[in-house]
RNA sequence: GGGCGGUUAGCUCAGUUGGUUUAGAGCACCUGCCUUACAAGCAGGGGGUCACUGGUUCGAGUCCAGUACCGCCCA
């Protein structure tokens, strides 16, 4: 982090984060390696003097670089004026600056413009300066802009330096740096540009010199730093020639050396750097680096020195002058890498941390700050400086606005941070972010984090409550299951197989960089696995008077607890911290510091998997009928099935337990010949017919409506099977095992439908 | 003008290489629950012709082209 930004740091800490280390790119180091690099680069020919157009803010009187120019769109006027040729005739050229127009040495066409083929090489008059100016032919001119004639004031326009340069035209400056008009724009001299705009075109209008105004809106460059409108000027700067670090650097990222994520910052980064200008990197500002170069007053030798020199290298004259300029400040912060760390010297830190592996940072610094790291990095230490970029996405507000202080639509972290508490403006943020994209914030958000701290809060809660009275310590090491498999409950073996699944899953996405999925697994097995199944179903283990049973069942979610922490610690460091104080040995270290957790293919288990997932559906589908029917929990249901298939029998008959504490059932008749009893509500799974007798309960509409809405479903499933499989296309063509797919299906459904049907039936008699 | 995104439920967004019963989640909504971890919660439910048009394909939210609207970057 550079110089010393105390809100900022102080925010990081609430956040969660260690104190970052930092530095001052004005620090002794740090400026030693600023010279060597500008020595570097101009001796190697990659640094020059000239004159060229460059970006000129009028009131801090400095250059800028293209990267510092920040165009809005404004809507500005686009005016017509006339140049008289011929005594009475007139060439009209469209202009969105007209006051630079005193500064005018041609008008140009393009050479393909039949309208003007006639004109070219001959004179117009410049209006009110009465200069007579040439009529110019150059294919940079966009014959269906304006007129299709443009003027060229190669002093203050780049487009117009360029065409200047092509045909040898001497520039004429009419501008001063602070804004004004200088003694070359005759009567306006000493005026403000803008003033002098209006007045120039008052003047136009009277000679009858001015054909009209159109509004236009263009782009407009303002200063980064205080917004003033930039004036493209010509002037003597210090420049990096750019190419030759460019291309490399934009090697390596196409090379996937470097990667970015998101990937779509590729296509960006590879636009700017094909069409990348030289770096103008003199600042005419009274803070920054100054430019190590001499000069001589006596000989007016120039000398680029690492140190200052006493001598002129020509003359021996002790007269010398240091140059007047500063450095752009990215021509410091470029160097950060390696300039932290004692570079040029080869420290043993520069050694250990260079290169690093992923820079965090906002999309608004591509150009600026990552491009050029990435250049220097090349150039300086010949190897990339990171491997992986991450851009993080724009925090906006609820209507999708940037955040800023004049909209004051804004949201203070440090207040989200005490009302919500840092745990849940980290989860939330990470949350809702998906990779790289935008993000639309309100204050409510935050309630995503909050309500999920509390969840994992309290869940903890529930076990530690439950392992009061036992030895933590040795519940924690009884986790060698695969010697006890014998003993594990088939919810006991689903969690595990669910756990390592999701060890591995969450692994993969944060390898990845993709962080919101990791949240999002990590959020649906905590919520929607864990504490939805895992701990209702070993609540009867829990509470019974098997001691045995009861130490398993919390081993293993001890251990569970023990993985999910560590999986959710860098999410939200504080919570997890606080519960893995309570779930540890007393050997192990402080969550921070201990090993991220190893999934084992050894617990996938999908047969067990496959299991529980008929077990949920069948008490979804109990479930379902009490919900629909507004049985109330205090009233236990009797389950009749029918059934003809006895190892699921088996396995229902196994865990009869689930079914009494998740969905409130007191028995179950498994019989192959059930008759559906009367008043009793119906559902298929798989192969089996579910009834629920609910005398007194049972709302015949309600329930021919829930008959009714599964077989319009599973009639439209069949139809569009049925298309499928009718289709000789598909038959031919689609893979083996998605036809198989299908025909299965169709068979399911098939099945599923008649029952119902026939049970809708029943209801009617 | 050039480049890059986005458009999926009322809102905020996921949706990996085209094929997984009914396109998912959170919030909001409806119904029922203070069931001894959690009402910041539990159970159930409703809600989407995936912006539009055309194309490729046996098959498109997913691939291609065009259109519209929104946004960002660069000149």
């Amino acid at each position: 982090m550079a110089a010393g930004n105390r809100p900022c740091r102080n925010r990081y800490s609430k956040h969660g984060g260690e104190k970052p280390e930092k530095g001052f790119t004005m620090d002794p180091g740090l400026s030693r390696a600023v010279t060597e690099v500008f020595c570097r680069l101009f001796e190697k020919g990659l640094i020059y003097r000239g004159k060229y157009i460059i970006n000129w803010c009028p009131r801090c009187a400095t250059a800028l670089s293209d990267e510092e120019a920040i165009h809005q769109d404004e809507q500005g006027k686009l005016w017509y004026i006339k140049y008289p040729y011929n005594g009475n005739k007139f060439l009209t050229v469209a202009t969105t600056r007209p006051e630079t127009m005193l500064g005018d040495v041609a008008v140009a066409v393009n050479p393909n413009d039949t309208r003007f083929k006639k004109l070219i090489g001959k004179t117009v008059t410049l209006p009110v300066m009465n200069r007579q100016i040439p009529v110019i032919a150059d294919e940079a001119v966009d014959p269906k802009f304006g007129t299709g004639a443009v003027k060229v004031t190669p002093s203050h326009d780049p487009n117009d330096f360029d065409i200047g340069q092509r045909h040898n035209l001497s520039p004429v400056n009419v501008m001063n740096e602070d804004g004004t008009m200088n003694e070359n724009a005759g009567k306006y001299s000493g005026v403000d540009r803008f003033k002098c705009r209006k007045n120039l075109v008052k003047e136009l209008d009277s000679l009858g010199l001015l054909e009209k105004i159109e509004n236009h809106s263009h782009a407009v460059a303002h200063c980064q730093r205080c917004d003033t409108i930039i004036e493209p000027y010509l002037s003597r700067q210090w420049f990096v020639k750019i190419k030759p670090l460019a291309e490399p650097a934009l090697q390596v990222v196409k090379d996937g050396k470097i990667k970015f994520h998101p990937q779509k910052w590729v296509k960006i980064y590879t636009n700017w750097m094909e069409n990348i200008r030289d770096w103008c990197i003199s600042r005419q500002l009274w803070w920054g680096h100054r430019i190590p170069v001499y000069y001589c007053q006596d000989c007016n030798e120039m000398m680029v020195k690492r140190e200052a020199p006493v001598n002129c290298d020509k003359c021996n004259s002790t007269r010398i002058v240091q140059d007047e300029d500063v450095l752009d400040t990215w021509f410091s912060s470029w160097l950060w890498p390696f300039s932290t760390m004692d570079w040029p010297n080869e420290s043993p830190d520069l050694k250990h941390f260079y290169p690093t592996n992923a820079l965090v940072t906002a999309p608004d610094i591509i150009f600026f700050w990552v491009a050029r790291m990435i250049m220097s990095g090349l150039e300086f230490m010949g190897e990339v400086p990171f491997t992986d970029v991450y851009f993080n996405g724009v925090v906006r507000d609820a209507e999708g606005r940037k955040m800023s202080k004049t909209l004051g639509n804004g949201i203070d972290p440090l207040k989200m941070v005490e009302q919500y508490s840092a745990d849940a403006v980290r989860f939330s943020l990470l949350m809702l972010t998906s990779e790289g994209q935008d993000i639309n914030l309100s204050e409510s958000s935050f309630e995503i984090g909050r309500n999920f701290s509390n969840k994992l809060w309290n869940s903890f809660r529930f076990l530690s409550m439950s392992f009061e009275g036992q030895n933590i310590q040795e519940l924690i090491t009884e986790t060698n299951f695969l010697d006890k498999q014998e003993k594990l409950q088939l919810a006991d073996k689903w969690i595990l197989s669910r756990l390592h699944k999701t060890i591995q899953n969450v692994t993969k996405s944060l390898e990845d960089f993709h962080f919101n999925e990791a949240v999002d697994q990590l959020y649906s097995f905590f919520w929607r696995e864990f504490c939805d199944w895992y701990l209702e179903l070993i609540k009867p283990r829990l509470y019974g008077e098997d001691q045995e049973a009861k130490k398993i069942a919390l081993s293993i979610g001890i251990y569970a607890v023990r993985n999910i922490v560590k999986l959710l610690h860098p999410i939200i460091p504080f919570i997890t911290e606080e519960i893995w104080h309570s779930v540890k040995l007393d050997e192990e270290p402080d969550i921070m510091i201990s090993t991220w957790p190893d999934f084992d293919k050894k617990y996938f288990d999908e047969k067990s998997e496959e299991q529980l997932n008929f077990i949920q559906q069948l008490i979804g589908t109990i479930r379902n009928i009490r919900g629909e029917m507004n049985v109330p929990p205090s009233k236990k249901a009797k389950v009749l099935i029918k059934s003809a298939n006895s190892k699921l029998d088996q396995l229902i008959k196994e865990n009869e337990v689930y079914f009494a504490s998740l969905a409130k059932v007191v028995s179950i008749e498994l019989n192959k010949n059930l008759k559906k009893p009367k008043l009793s509500a119906s559902s298929v799974v798989s192969d089996m017919e579910i009834f629920v007798p609910l005398e007194g309960l049972i709302d015949i509409e309600v329930e021919r409506g829930r008959l009714t809405k599964e077989i319009d479903r599973l009639q439209s499933q069949i139809e569009n099977i049925n298309k499928k499989l009718l289709n000789q296309d598909f038959i031919k063509k689609a893979p083996q095992q998605i036809i198989e797919r299908e025909k299965v299906k169709l068979a399911d459904f098939q099945n599923s439908f008649e029952k119902f049907q026939a049970n809708l039936k029943s209801l009617e008699d």
